[in-house]
Formats: structure tokens, C-alpha cells, sequence
DNA sequence: GACCAGGCACATC
DNA sequence: GATGTGCATGGT
């Protein structure tokens, strides 16, 4: 397995080329990216982003000390946005009550602890929270997405009906504990998904096509 | 106009 | 525990 996982990574990498994932100027940003993507396309989230910035709001307190009406009008433009900027603020109270408010302080949690400290935020599910512990914060988790499983599950390494944990044990059990690779293997794994691996088969030029399987079943309920 | 996007909470069975 | 639904904008 760890053999067929390194092999999908590097014809990946082979294909596309690093791809530079998250931009983000800083951690912070990062994690209210990470919360405005839900179920919404990137492009979207950027102009989000964009008038937060211009309003120099894009921080803890900045988000914080703002009315929730204005806060919906700034992310407008990423969908869901009254329920977005709830869990923004949501997570803004849990910063400040957690940790001070100080990313800084967040930091030194180990990833364990943190990731069920954000599973109990309100608006924050196991991709948001593990987005932001790898993307945000540096910690070596791997993020499981709707790509990743139609990808590996396409390619017969997982069953259809796998978890997301199993899944995510899937890659942790068989590749070191590296932060770098995680980023840029879930980013990969993003890109080929978008490009080739929808829902509609069309994968004539997946870099992916001719890999080894015999690995089917994981994930399969008993 | 339908469908999708770097999900999640909640209701219901 | 599985399945369905609301949230809602903007691009294709």
C-alpha cells in the first residue's frame, strides 16, 4: 500500500508540478478560507476574502468586533453567507476563550487535542478542522476530501462507503508524518480530481491510468 | 436553466 | 447509522 501511495503521489507530482497550495498570507487566513470554502468554489471565497481585506478585517478581532450583518455582506459572495458568518464568529469566540485569541498559542497544541477542540466548534466538520490544522497551522494530518475518495475509490483502493477516518488512516498508516507531503498530495489530488476525475468518467488523460490495484476493499463495512 | 463548488448541521426514519 | 434537506452565491 505504501508502495501504491507513493507511486499515485509522485505521477501526480510528475504530471502537474507543485501547486502551491494554501495561498494565504497568514494562518488566520488560511482558517477563514478554510471555513468560507464549504461547498463553494475557491474563486468565490477569494473575493471574500478580498473585501474582508479591504476592509481590514481579516483578523481574530477584526471578524470578532464585527456585526454579524456586516460580516454576511462582506462574504456575500461565497454562498450560505449568514450561516458562514455565524460560524466565523463562532470560531472567533472559541479562538478568544481558547487560546487568547493567539494563533501563536493554538500552535503549541498538539494536533490530537486540537482537532477535537475544533470538531466541537460549531460549523467545523472533519475536513474544515483538518484543513486548518495542516494548512493553517503546519501539523502533519491529511485531509480527506469528496475528490480524494471518488479518485481512490475509482481507481479501486477504497471502497465507495469508506469513512472519512478510514480513509484518513489510509494515507497516515502508510506514508511518514510529513507536512509538506500531505499538503502538496491533498492539493494533487484536488487538482486531478477537478481536471479528469468528475463525476461523469472522462479519464482518457488521468496520469493515474494505468496504476496498480489489487488493493480493493478498504474501507468496506464488515 | 440545471448543475456544481476545496461541507456541515439538523431532522427523520 | 444511513439518508435527505437547507443553506445561497457565482461560474460553466
Amino acid at each position: 500500500m505504501r508502495r501504491l501511495l507513493i507511486d499515485i503521489y509522485e505521477r501526480l507530482y510528475r504530471a502537474y508540478g507543485p501547486r502551491h497550495w494554501w495561498p494565504g498570507e497568514t494562518p488566520f487566513e488560511v482558517m477563514v478560507g478554510a471555513i468560507l470554502t464549504q461547498n463553494t468554489s475557491w474563486i468565490n471565497v477569494e473575493k471574500a476574502i478580498r473585501r474582508l481585506k479591504e476592509e481590514r478585517r481579516l483578523t481574530v478581532t477584526g471578524i470578532h468586533q464585527l456585526k454579524k450583518s456586516k460580516l454576511a455582506s462582506l462574504i456575500r459572495s461565497s454562498g450560505t453567507y449568514r450561516i458562514k458568518a455565524d460560524r466565523l464568529r463562532v470560531f472567533t469566540t472559541f479562538l478568544f476563550e481558547t487560546y487568547g485569541g493567539k494563533i501563536s498559542r493554538m500552535k503549541k497544541d498538539p494536533a490530537r487535542a486540537l482537532r477535537d477542540r475544533l470538531l466541537g466548534v460549531k460549523g467545523i466538520g472533519p475536513e474544515t478542522a483538518d484543513s486548518i490544522l495542516l494548512y493553517a497551522l503546519g501539523k502533519p494530518v491529511f485531509v480527506v476530501d469528496a475528490y480524494t475518495r471518488r479518485i481512490l475509490s475509482r481507481h479501486g483502493i477504497i471502497s465507495e462507503k469508506a469513512s472519512y477516518e478510514e480513509v484518513q488512516q489510509l494515507f497516515m498508516d502508510h506514508l511518514p508524518a510529513d507536512e509538506r507531503l500531505f499538503n502538496e498530495y491533498h492539493a494533487l489530488l484536488v487538482y486531478l480530481g477537478k481536471r479528469v476525475c468528475q463525476k461523469t468518467p472522462k479519464c482518457d488523460i488521468c496520469p493515474l491510468e494505468s496504476i496498480g490495484h489489487g488493493a480493493e476493499g478498504i474501507g468496506k463495512r464488515a
